[in-house]
DNA sequence: AAGTTGTAAAAACTCGATATTTTCAGGTGT
DNA sequence: ACACCTGAAAATATCGAGTTTTTACAACTT
């Protein structure tokens, strides 16, 4: 029996534990929930102590994040945090809309057993998850929305739905809490939303998916200003 | 009159120089032309001799071309050229299709006298560079097909078209020479097309552009393996 | 007062060296 | 013969210092 002691002694770090990496995700973090206000510099020696890191690391963060549109580069001039409006968020809602309509279209005619899993089980974790925690609740919410689509057997399409829904994601997080004022249920949406993905209704479920997030970019548009702050 | 004489004395250089950008416009240009192979490791010593700079530079660059997808990274174990394959080339050729479209139709839609010289512009470089120079021409072609498009008014998806024309042009240079037995008139379908942005019939400018990257993409399939690779 | 020029501080960028991780060849035991 | 361990070599990732560029500000000119 020693002989395979060691077999899977670790679980094979799937996670990069690279400072690089580290950096990239605290980095895109504090951009989403808005740690860091549209256009302002992003200065490396600050980023290092914050981050407890070397000036490397963080600078390479930068760059990745400079390609999914969280950072803007000037060169010799360092970076910033990428700037936003109301025709931004509004390019992106309409991208979103027809990206993710393709990519669901796809998910669902490639629908399978194993998929329809996935789906129910994204689901459940996200409602159990719950309000309480925003930043839980929001990765359970975006690991639902990616499940619906990731069948679509289209990696560069993914990507750019995933790019899009971070982007949007720091919108959301920028007009705050006023969001939960919404009078809808948005719970029975993400529901029904499932439902017509098990029924393998591709019609159905892209209407029901679009409209959800249409809706929720009305709501948004009325809140910010043109320069996509909060309007009071 | 004095006061305007230094008004514009520099040209205010739009072309960033520093060493990481110069790194970055090279090795994309090689991968582009295939002077790496699909997978091909990409050591970051090699580079740094070969480019005659830093390693800071390079890591920097090759994190760019990343987010680009030209280049895949694997933590803690470098950089390749990104893999190619028959799927991943109709995958482009199909998102092309699709967001290519939608961009000429708003472009059209938002079609101006100053798009409209714009283009005729950007045609005529292409006309009168010829194919003599490969990479010149390359350059002309793209200018012109991101003409037709960068009217739309959408900074995102104007990147999403960049980003898809770049990964498509790599496989184009996989092809090679074969390229040129097409038995075609791709000078009368570029003019075709340009007519029809002209008349401001998205319809038609539409499906000329789309039946354009149809054609070499049925010309480039038939070519490569399923890896990518030219057949013979 | 407005604008220009010069200088000092700050910041970005780059480099070479060090530390960490991975790779690979050769040896050992089963 | 096969898998496994071991250790040297190679490559990556990271750090800290030095260089270059930009920015901020004050003094000077018109």
């Amino acid at each position: 029996m020693d002989h395979i002691t060691k077999q899977a002694a670790e679980p094979l770090p799937v996670t990069p534990s690279s400072a690089t990496h580290k950096a990239y995700a605290a980095l895109r973090r504090m951009i989403l929930i808005g740690e860091f206000s549209p256009g302002e510099k992003l200065k490396i020696d600050t980023l290092r102590k914050v981050l407890d890191t070397g000036a490397s690391p963080v600078r390479e963060a930068l760059s990745l994040l400079t390609s999914d549109q969280l950072v803007e580069r000037i060169d010799q001039r360092g970076f910033r945090a990428a700037a936003t409006s109301k025709a931004n968020f509004e390019e992106i809602l309409g991208l979103r809309c027809h990206l993710e309509d393709m990519a669901l279209r796809k998910s669902v005619a490639n629908g399978d057993d194993a998929w329809e899993e996935r789906l129910v089980l994204a689901h459940h974790r996200m409602v159990r998850e719950g309000r309480d925690n925003d930043e839980a609740f929001e990765e359970r919410h975006k690991a639902f929305h990616m499940a619906l689509l990731d069948n679509c057997d289209s990696p560069v399409l993914m990507k750019f739905c995933n790019q899009l829904y971070d982007l949007n994601i720091r919108y959301r997080y920028l007009a705050g809490r006023a969001l939960g004022y919404q009078k809808r249920d948005i719970a029975r949406e993400h529901a029904d939303i499932l439902a017509a993905a098990i029924e393998r209704d591709a019609d159905l479920a892209a209407r029901r998916l679009i409209d959800h997030y249409r809706q929720t970019g009305a709501f948004l548009t009325d809140l910010l200003d043109d320069n996509g702050q909060p309007r009071d």
